[in-house]
Parts: C-alpha cells; structure tokens; sequence
DNA sequence: CATGAATGAGGTTTCATTCAT
DNA sequence: AATGAATGAAACCTCATTCAT
C-alpha cells in the first residue's frame, strides 16, 4: 500500500470513530468522509461496505483496550476507565456488544479477553476478587455498565456508586 | 374511538413491539404495517409520527413492567425476571434508556420507579439488601445488565452467574 | 334535502372559504371538514371530490360578486373594492382565474360578467371610461390586477398608485 | 464542478423549467428527474430541497429577464414580451410573485429591478411615460398583467387590448 | 489511487377518497 | 345522513454503493 493511501486508511478510522461516537452506527459515512477529508470514493476504496468500516473501528478499539488492561495493574482501576470512557463513546459499546458484528473480529476480542484475563487472575491471587468468579461473567458486567453508563447517561456520581455494587458483588465476602 | 379502531390500535402495538423487538427502532414502520394487517396510513393515523409510535411501546412496556414489579414480592425476582425479558426484546431496553424519548413517557416511567422503589424498601427492611442503597443504582444497574443480556447475547447460564455477583454486592457484607 | 344536511351545507362552504383563503387551494379537505365542525365524510357527500367543493366556493363567490356589482354606481368603485378584496383572500382570485375550473361555473361567472359589463356602460355613457373598452378588457384588468395584489402583497398604497394608472387608461385621453 | 454534473445541473433546471411551467410548482420533483433523463437522487444533490430548485429556477429566469430588459430600448416593448412570456410559463409567473421565495433570491431580483427602472428612465426622458410614475407601479403592472395572461389564458387579441389600456394609463394625458 | 457525481431502493409522511359502523 | 377509521398512491428526501472521470 503507498504512503499516501495508508494515511488516508488512518484518517478515516480516526474520522469514523468521531463521527459514529458522536452521532451513533446510523451516521451517514459520507459525514466521515467529510472529516476525514476525503471523498467518498475513498472511504469505500478502503472499507468496500460501512460493515467492514465499522469492524475496523472495533478492532482498532479493542486492541487500544487491550493494551490498557495490559499496562493496567488492577482489574476495578481498569473497569473505572473502560466504563468511564464508555460514558463519551456511542459507537464503542454499541458495536462492543453487537454479536453480528463481533464473529469478525475475534482476534482482537481474543487479546482483550485475555487481557482481562490476566487482570483477573491478579486480583483473584491479591484476594481483591472471589476465586470463583471467570472473566466471561467479569467481561459481561463490563458491557453492562459500559451500556448503562452510555445510554441511560449516569452522572459521575451515579456511574461510582453503581460501580461501587459491582465491585463489592466481585470482592469475597 | 370506534371499537375497530381500539382494536386496529392494538394490533398495530403489538406488531410494533414485536418488529421492533426483533430488528431494532431502525425496522420500518411499514413492516409494522403489514404485521399488523392494516395499511400504511392506518398506523400513522394512530401514531402521526414513527416517534410515537415507539413512545407508545415504551408507554405499554412501562405499565406492564410496572404492574409486574407491584405484583412481585422479591427485588431480586424481579431482577431475574426483567433481565430475562430484556435478552428477548431489542427494542425494550433501547428505548428505556433512550432519555430522548424518555421525556415524554416520564409519567409511567415514575411509576415503575415506584414499584421498583417499593420493592427495595421491602427487601432493605428484610435485610436483603443494603440499607444505604438507593433506588438510582438499582434501576442503573437493571438498565445496565438488560442491556448486557440483550445486545451481548448471554446464554441462561452466563446471566445467572452475572447477576449473582450483582446480587452479592447488593447484599450486606 | 333535510334542513341539518342543507344547514351542513352551508357551514362547509364558509369554513371551506376560510380554510382555502387563509391557505390557499391546496389546504386539506380535514381542515374545511374540522373547521366546519363536521366529519369529513360529511364534506364529501356534499361535494363528491374536492373539485366539487372549490367550484361551489367558486360560484358562490361569484354571485356575491355580481350582487354587489350590481349594487354599485360606479365601476371605478367596484374596482377598488375588488382588487382590496383580493388582497385577502387567496383562493377567490386562484380559483377565478383557473380556467379547469371555470368551465362548470360559467353561469355565474356569465352573471357577474354581466354586472360588470351593466358598470362600464354607465361609465361609458358618463364619459368615465373610453368608449372603445369592452368588457373583456375590464375583467382582464380586474383579474390581472387582483392576482398582483394578492400574491404580491401590495400595500395599499402601492395599490392605489397602480390602480390610479389602471383608471387613466380606461379614461379619454 | 465536473463537466458532467454542470450538464446535468442544467438539463435539469431546464427540465424543471419546462415541468413547474406546464404543471404549476406543485408538480413532482420526480417528474422532473424523469424528464431531465437523471435519477431522483441527482436531482436532490444538486438541489437538496423542492424549494431550492424552485429558487434556483427563479434566479434563472430572472437573470434572463434582467438581460433581456438590459437589451431592450423601449419600456413597452419589453412590457408586450414579458407579458406574452408569461402566458407560457406558469412558474415564471407563480414564483415572481411569491414573497415566500423571493426573499433569497434577491439579488437576481435586485438586478432586474434595476434594468426596468432603467427603461423607464429612457421612456420618462422620451415623453412615453409620466414623469411621477416610480419603478415600483410598473413593476406591479408587469407581475399583475403577466399573472392575468397566464392564469386567466388571455389570447393575444385580449393581451393586446388589456395592454394598450395600461400603456394608455403610462403616458402623459 | 482518488474523486465526487449518479444511482435507486427504501423510509417517513400526507391526503383525497371509500366504506363499515 | 353522519361518522370517522381505513386505504394506498404519491410526495419528499436519505444514503449505501457504483462507476465514469
């Protein structure tokens, strides 16, 4: 791919992650190509249907998430992050929990699962989170909270004592 | 209104919920149509805009919910319950926390406010949960694990296990 | 025709020269049925399509017009009073000069025609007006100048300064 | 612009032209696609709105007019042109008169206005017309005439008549 | 490769007219 | 006769996608 053709690839994913943020899925790709300062053509060129635009940004997503929870040393200082940024981004949590979407970008779903994982395991050995408890159900209370602090637009209060529930449901009795 | 009328209302609700529920608040209102029998005009009759036409779902879905709650003796029966039906209902949970929509719908929204508020008053005093818990974290969190339940596709038993940690933080120590 | 369907009747009429001169011939059949207070199957038995019901307002207009024609002395006055008139009403002047229209109302067009044609030979005959005019000039002014008034919005001056140019015309130089 | 949407821009302004002048402005902006040989959805991306095409054709015609008057020696000679023209083009003379668009078409306005007032300089300075008839009375002949030839369908005899009653009116006693 | 004009299916909404009540 | 609910064609407009330039 030339030089030129793999900045517009990036311009427009950044493009599109504003716009789909800002507006939700049902944004107008033309928008994004307006912001992204291309024409249309071009945005179609690199993603051949809002589909696969849509997958990229999500892949692009996760793997950015993985890398926090990677670098992150506690799974609840990573939960606040994630559902705290979820409370700015429309598109994230939407495609995040869209499994028509998701089949398509297992990879990076994968490196986030595990990532989580590891933190996981962490707290567990810390005694921060009950023995018992699996990332599938972790991951879950994820979504759901990134989802509720999204579309139902909790207050930063609202969001810590909500949060504060989960974590004492994690912790051991 | 004409008992025809009454009746061709209902039929377009019901197939309404239904469309809706199936495909999300994207469907058209055409397929309502045609789910309900009746031609196009007739459902703008009823409903002269697609707005509220998803107002009055969400209206109907209020008062049901609502009704269920004041029937119900347990919080956490209750919870089970609503985050079951979520997980079939698209629309159900996209409009609840919908706060555009939401506005116009407040006064059965405060009703199910209310009979959610009863039962945590029940199950505060029996010691089931928490007394320093508020009636906001309890409709966040069911807001926020519908929302997991449908749009991430948990299965029975990852829902069952999610909501037990749910449940655990609400609990005393 | 029973007197409530002959009482029906008439109060369509009036509220449909409202509607229709408040906002024009493309106004809907609802608002005249509404205004009227009655249902808006009650406007189509009277008038079987919306056609039927213009034309109505159309001859009723016109034999208001000629009644007060030939009440008039003085054909400059008449003028004055037709083109003010105009300047309100919307559809009285749409509909006069539609010729679709015109054809199934021609008897009371023939009155009012006749009117106006008794007021220019008293003014010709007191030297007010040439005596080369004919008739189908002075309802040609009388139309041409009604529309301009109305759909132009003339003020009242504007419409005195152009009608007083009109006047001189039809005067012996 | 590319060269072949600057062809269509202009094959379908003149095929609204043709349409809203046969049919009145109310005739369907899919007709005109028809006609213009495009699809609907280039007739709305060149004008996003019914009303900007109809602006457009507007600003259109009155540049020609502006440049025809601009051209012309003599006030009644452009009077009888104009005049015929309008007979002939429904909008021409729908919109001309229509406060409701003519606000953002102004400038075309402006220009238009200046060329008649130009002509009738000349013909004040002449003797062909009174020196205390303003720009604003000949204008309001032009659209009231114009709206009677079209409306009314005037024949070129009665045109003839009508108008020389009028030019009667302009000149000095 | 990029451009951006063109396509046309599909969506919402209006309204004259019909017809069961 | 009156009612008013139902009909459905037709209007305006949007937008994902294609393709000539």
């Amino acid at each position: 791919m030339r030089a030129d053709a793999q900045r517009n690839r990036e311009r427009i994913l950044q493009a599109a992650e504003t716009v789909f943020a800002e507006r939700g899925a049902s944004a107008s790709t033309e928008d994004v190509a307006e912001l992204a300062g291309v024409a249309i053509g071009t945005v179609f060129r690199h993603f051949p249907t809002k589909k696969d635009l849509l997958q990229a940004i999500m892949k692009n997503l996760m793997a950015r998430l993985a890398a926090r929870a990677a670098a992150e040393a506690d799974l609840f200082g990573f939960f606040d992050y994630f559902v705290a940024e979820a409370a700015s981004k429309k598109t994230v949590v939407e495609l995040l929990a869209d499994a028509g979407l998701a089949v398509e970008v297992s990879d990076s779903v994968q490196q986030f699962r595990e990532a989580v994982s590891e933190l996981l395991g962490t707290a567990r050995k810390s005694g921060a989170v009950r023995p018992e408890i699996q990332v599938d159900e972790v991951l879950a209370l994820l979504t759901a909270t990134s989802q509720g602090a999204l579309r139902a637009g909790w207050d930063a209060d609202l969001r810590r004592r909500t949060l504060a529930i989960v974590y004492a449901g994690l912790r051991p009795a």
